[in-house]
DNA sequence: TCTGGGGTCCTAGGACCC
DNA sequence: TCTGGGGTCCTAGGACCC
């Protein structure tokens, strides 16, 4: 059996735990740049504000609604994420950290019942203020399922506990198709197509047509709709396959050393994701473009791939090589929005054939690395950057109602007043 | 004025190898 | 006269997830 652990609304929950003057106050969490909406807490949601809106579109019903808005605050929400993690693993040394904001337990040996649930429910409620809801079956795909339920229906108080096929069918079978986990906007379409609206529906299909329609991957999900464990528990989180770093500006930018320090920002950030994970990157990307939305404005965008002379992991050569590709793509006259960096193809930092060829001198970019990555993980990220980082930072995000760093960073601690 | 930022997996088809 | 049977790698496109 498995246990899928959700927390709600996040972010907003989040927000909330160092603000209980908001308890009860409708709490709507931004994308970067306060953009769209991207966590609604359930006053919010009752109001019924959507997930992805444009801010400037709702500023007035905010308003009007006393709506409390956070800028998205990712350093704390990631640190919060950890602290519930923790205390699941208090639990079941079976852990597969799925998202930043839910984990799947292994059961092994564990009474897979609404006791247990209620009692996680409880524990990382009372130790980290975030509250959760608890989904327990006997595969990963149904274990999603009774999460959603439980998240849904006022009457489990948090906790689903699904035992038996006709507990599943009672309970799911008549819910819409497209809340199944692997089961999107496309396939649901092409599902009412066929006739296919619900759960109970989609499992009275025969096994060989999902094949035929939907590859092997939604023969999975209909296997583990029937009870019949596909997915394993993942507890190593595999090495990243490609990392990306991209931002929309706080406004349009158009020299291209302004796209250049932007840039290199970026690569210095993907360049450190990189080392963490002890690879290194032998093909990257960059891409540019102007902004789409504004119909008005002659549009741009576009995109190139350069192959490293031999594999990296240095800020310093991963720079020099993106920004060659940006000044290959960027045109002039244009105002742009975004800009990102793409790294592919990536291979163990410790197994590295050195090029015939190469212009840079491996050893001494990783000592220099190495030093770098100490220096600014203990001084913070300010400390030390390459010079074409550079210090405008006109590329800078709009953050107007940043929360604190509360567990983080020393001087944002909260005090304590007699 | 203002519209996010990451990722994964699978399939088909083409080019090439022996 | 007859023209097999195995592979790999790459890219593009389509689906999904948070």
């Amino acid at each position: 059996m498995y246990a899928l652990i959700d927390c709600n609304s996040f972010y907003a929950s989040c927000e909330k735990v160092f603000r209980p003057d908001l308890t009860y106050r409708p709490v709507v969490v931004l994308s970067n740049n306060d953009g769209c909406v991207i966590a609604r807490s359930a006053e919010a949601k009752q109001l019924g504000i959507a997930m992805g809106e444009p801010y400037f579109k709702r500023k007035d019903f905010f308003r009007k609604n006393r709506v409390h808005v956070f800028s998205a605050n990712f350093t704390l929400y990631g640190d919060l994420s950890e602290r519930v993690m923790q205390v699941l693993t208090t639990f079941s040394p079976e852990i597969e950290v799925y998202s930043i904001d839910e984990s799947f337990l292994g059961l092994h040996g564990l009474p897979a019942d609404d006791v247990l649930g209620q009692s996680i429910k409880q524990a990382v409620g009372q130790q980290t203020g975030i509250p959760v809801s608890v989904g327990i079956a006997p595969t990963k795909t149904l274990a999603k399922l009774a999460n959603h339920v439980a998240k849904k229906n006022k009457a489990y108080a948090g906790c689903c506990t699904l035992n038996t096929m006709q507990e599943v069918d009672k309970v799911c079978g008549p819910l819409p198709v497209e809340e199944i986990w692997g089961i999107g906007r496309r396939y649901a379409n092409m599902l009412a197509r066929n006739g296919v609206y619900t759960i109970a529906d989609f499992k009275a299909l025969p096994e060989k047509w999902v094949y035929q329609k939907m590859t092997v991957v939604g023969m999975r999900t209909y296997r583990e709709l029937h009870g019949i464990s596909c997915m394993t528990l993942e507890e190593a989180t595999p090495a990243k396959k490609a990392i990306c770093t991209s931002r929309s500006f706080g406004k349009a930018l158009s020299s291209l050393s302004d796209l250049e320090e932007a840039l290199a920002t970026f690569g210095a950030n993907a360049s450190r994701k990189l080392r963490k994970q002890n690879s290194c990157t032998s093909l990257l990307s960059v891409f540019l473009e102007t902004n789409p939305f504004k119909d008005e404005l002659p549009q741009y965008r576009n995109s190139q791939a350069i192959r490293l002379p031999c594999p990296t992991d240095s800020s310093l050569v991963i720079n020099q090589y993106a920004r060659y590709v940006l000044k290959h793509i960027y045109r002039k006259g244009y105002q742009y929005k975004k800009t990102g960096i793409l790294l592919m193809d990536f291979s163990p930092r410790n197994e590295q054939q050195l090029g015939l060829f190469a212009t840079f001198s491996q050893p001494r970019h990783r000592h220099l690395m190495d030093t770098c990555d100490k220096l600014t993980q203990k001084y913070g990220l300010d400390i030390l950057k390459t010079a074409r980082e550079g210090t405008k930072k006109s590329f800078k995000m709009r953050q107007n109602n940043l929360s604190k760093c509360y567990t983080t960073r020393i001087k944002d601690l909260l005090e304590v007043k007699a």
